[in-house]
DNA sequence: GTCTATAACTAGATAGAC
DNA sequence: GTCTATCTAGTTATAGAC
């Protein structure tokens, strides 16, 4: 395996699990077991290199999440907002085959993205993939045509954060939910709880 | 005023902006206009800092909130989710009184003490002032006795996730939707928007 | 490409004068 | 209680030998 991917490896599980600010070089490079330099060397920056962890997955995941909504938009009968919601399922469950932990380490990244670092991340994030915001904006416009425009951006925010929130505390939610509950779960199983929550806050009555 | 409270008030602003990990004390220091080596001789040392701020808000808001829901728990009809929800819109808004901006500034700080600083911040609060959760449980149970105890925890987590990233975004999304939507909104109208969401997402109904 | 060594800087914390 | 000066340890980043 190359150093600039053990790089990648070691950062992405430790930014998920500390966010951006509280992981150092040095921490990154003695997990990757590699030399301190070799970061400067291969991504030039500590930035360049969170953009890299985060652009790893966004092509791997764009392309599917955009086929998945598109059957959504393109199918015959209106969708309902759970169909909505689920094209998110198999798209973020396919990134656990591309990496070890991958859905879970990824959506943590997503939420580290929107409160570490002052929000650098979303202005990367929807400016280099904006065509997965306007599909999923138009699969909810058909599933609940009556929701104004004002309305969809409002309750989409409510729903990143909850997804987000969610995800970025993921693996103390599940422990808790082991020792309260006796109840184990996975990833898997959060997203399962998470949508009918949010497709039911979207479909929320009108005033 | 005193060092103390220009120290707290500075901590305050910084930390809901940047983070408890982004923001230094040199920093504080300097917004609040006292010494650096003063916040050591009066909290002991920067963790102790984040406590004090944490627990200013607290004390204010904990009572009002038990109060609150304690109507809802004592009255005669079933509660419904909406009406559960709403307790909180009175003691979240009495905060601006106590304190400028302070809503907003509680909520952000809330958000940051689950993803910075690897939880110590949830260990305290729910250590520290653990009613509160308990008797939002029982308006939640009254309100929908269907849901299991696993479900009211894992829901109650999406709804603080959709609340604690909504705010700690809010600046950022009000200013969207005053550009885009030439609607003008303050925070008072983001909490009554997110209600019916997160009373919506309670409310869902099981599998 | 990979290493050592180190520059240049920032962090939290503290000793001791006033 | 408040100040300056400083300590110790951490950070990112880079120059230059191999």
């Amino acid at each position: 395996m190359s150093t600039k991917n053990k790089i990648l490896d070691a950062a992405e599980s430790l930014f998920a699990d500390k966010g951006f600010n509280g992981t150092s070089l040095r921490e990154i490079t003695s997990l990757a077991e590699v030399n301190l330099a070799a970061v400067n060397y291969h991504f030039g920056s500590k930035k360049e290199l969170i953009k890299a962890v985060m652009s790893r997955y966004m092509n791997e995941l764009s392309p599917n999440l955009q086929a998945s909504l598109l059957v959504i938009c393109q199918q015959e009968n209106k969708p309902t907002l759970n169909e909505v919601f689920s094209a998110f399922i198999d798209p973020l469950l396919s990134l656990n085959v591309f990496r070890e932990n991958g859905t879970s380490n990824f959506l943590q990244l997503l939420g580290r993205g929107y409160t570490d670092s002052q929000g650098f991340l979303r202005w990367f994030l929807t400016t280099q993939y904006p065509e997965v915001i306007t599909n999923f904006v138009t699969a909810v416009q058909r599933a609940y045509p009556e929701l104004s425009a004002e309305d969809i951006f409002w309750r989409l925010h409510f729903t990143m954060g909850t997804v987000i929130f969610t995800m970025s505390s993921s693996d103390a939610l599940m422990d808790i939910a082991k020792s309260d509950f006796e109840q184990q779960v996975d990833i898997a199983d959060v997203i399962r709880k998470v949508i009918p929550f949010v497709a039911s806050g979207v479909g929320a009555p009108l005033r």
